[in-house]
DNA sequence: GCGGATCAC
DNA sequence: TATGGTGATCCGC
């Protein structure tokens, strides 16, 4: 069968020798929101405006409150929720800590939104090997002090390039407070006994930066293996932003996505590289939790009884005949676990477009008036766009008028 | 080559 | 009361 001898070719390219890693930060912008409001964090709430929620919390969640969802929506599935308007440059300036984290893993990682990003730990991997012991320690505050306001929650990891000891102690991090220009040694009258003691007369360290007492905090020395270096990586960013990713960790970029998902939030999972193990994850997994099978495409297979990625399989006989190539290539590397083993970074934009949701009308002016706020717009967007020593083709493709006389988007709430 | 459909985030 | 915006790809014409 034709089908068959694909497979073949694809099974022959598998390529186990890749460890790709998809990092997932838990409920992003409203992580942020609750880090940054903390009355927030027992309420359900989520962040966006009353046309589209952007995400929710997980208390949020426990109602049906979605991401993608219409505040409005949310609201009348639970009425207490709390929504927070949009923050765009909170979010990005929070991204851009996580990916400063991430770039030290993978110079050449894969953002693809503020909240999530492929790499390659491959290479990393090997260079750990020779890692000394120093490099893969590091100052952890206790989590109980995560949403403390009298506490620093300053990355205490930054001191690590200010010392200069071979190895890290907890006596000798104390002994370098005392010295070090960015810490104070001071007397706690106060009943703060929770804070660091540097010995046991009640002395405690305050942080210059913020001015605030160091929280009690250990020292946890990661070991060599991909998941040893994964939960250091997810450690790292809690420690340095407060809040928590999620990581898979497997074979190729589609694997370690679905992984991602696993044991979220603040959870990861690892696929073996092992072709035993990933059929074995493969088998009875819903097409629709792979990347690029949306709610059309699960519909469409559903119909001639596909539903898991075996079934795939079993049906590439049909498939075959219903599908392009294209198509079909794609189901069948998806049935043996097959994705791509190469992060690249983003390429450079193709295209720019404006588009805009209004309220019915119907007169041509207005109409022409939408038209030429739209081009104003977009003509705006390019200006920000760094096109020197680019050549630039500028063509209107679509102008498209959409009159809806009820809102009849079907949304995909699963 | 174009526009519609689908998808991710 | 009320359902977003941007970029990309594939497919059928």
């Amino acid at each position: 069968m034709e089908a068959d001898k694909l497979l073949e070719d694809f099974e022959q390219q598998r390529d186990l020798s890749h460890t790709i890693v998809h990092i997932d930060m838990d409920a992003f912008y409203a992580a942020v929101e609750m880090r940054d409001d903390p009355s927030l964090k027992n309420k359900p709430m989520a962040v966006g405006g009353d046309n589209m929620l952007s995400t929710s919390n997980y208390h949020a969640r426990k109602f049906g409150v979605r991401a993608a969802m219409p505040g409005f929506i949310g609201r009348k599935l639970c009425p207490e929720l709390v929504i927070v308007p949009l923050n765009f440059e909170k979010y990005t300036s929070v991204s851009k800590q996580v990916k400063s984290i991430i770039a030290e893993y993978d110079a050449n990682f894969c953002p693809m939104s503020l909240d999530e990003a492929y790499l390659d730990l491959t290479e990393h991997l090997k260079k750990r090997l020779s890692m000394p012991v120093k490099e893969r320690t590091f100052i952890c505050r206790h989590s109980d002090y995560a949403d403390s306001r009298s506490h620093c929650k300053c990355d205490l990891n930054e001191i690590k390039s200010e010392y200069a000891e071979e190895d890290i102690t907890v006596d000798k991090l104390n002994e370098f407070f005392t010295k070090s220009e960015h810490f104070q040694v001071v007397q706690q009258d106060t009943d703060s006994a929770k804070a660091t003691n540097i010995d046991k007369e009640g002395k405690c360290v305050v942080c210059l930066k913020c001015k605030k007492v160091l929280p009690p905090f250990r020292l946890v020395t990661f070991g060599m293996s991909d998941e040893d270096t994964v939960n250091e990586l997810r450690t790292r960013i809690e420690q340095k932003t407060t809040l928590t990713a999620s990581a898979g960790i497997a074979p190729n970029m589609m694997l370690a996505k679905v992984c991602s998902d696993k044991n979220k939030p603040n959870g990861q999972y690892k696929i073996e590289p092992n072709r035993e193990t990933v059929m074995e994850f493969i088998k009875n997994l819903p097409t629709r939790k792979v990347s690029g099978i949306g709610k059309v495409s699960e519909a469409m297979l559903n119909a001639v009884g596909v539903y898991t990625c075996t079934d795939l399989y079993e049906k590439r006989g049909l498939l075959y005949h219903l599908y392009s190539q294209i198509s079909f290539n794609y189901f069948m590397r998806i049935c043996l676990g097959i994705g791509s083993t190469t992060v690249e970074r983003d390429s450079e934009r193709k295209s720019m477009s404006t588009e805009r949701t209004f309220s019915e009308i119907n007169r041509p002016a207005d109409l022409n008036q939408k038209c030429e706020e739209l081009c104003e717009s977009l003509s705006e967007d390019l200006k920000s766009e760094r096109l020197k020593g680019k050549t630039v083709s500028i063509k209107i493709k679509t102008v498209k008028f959409e009159v809806r006389t009820r809102a009849h988007t079907v949304r995909d709430y699963t």
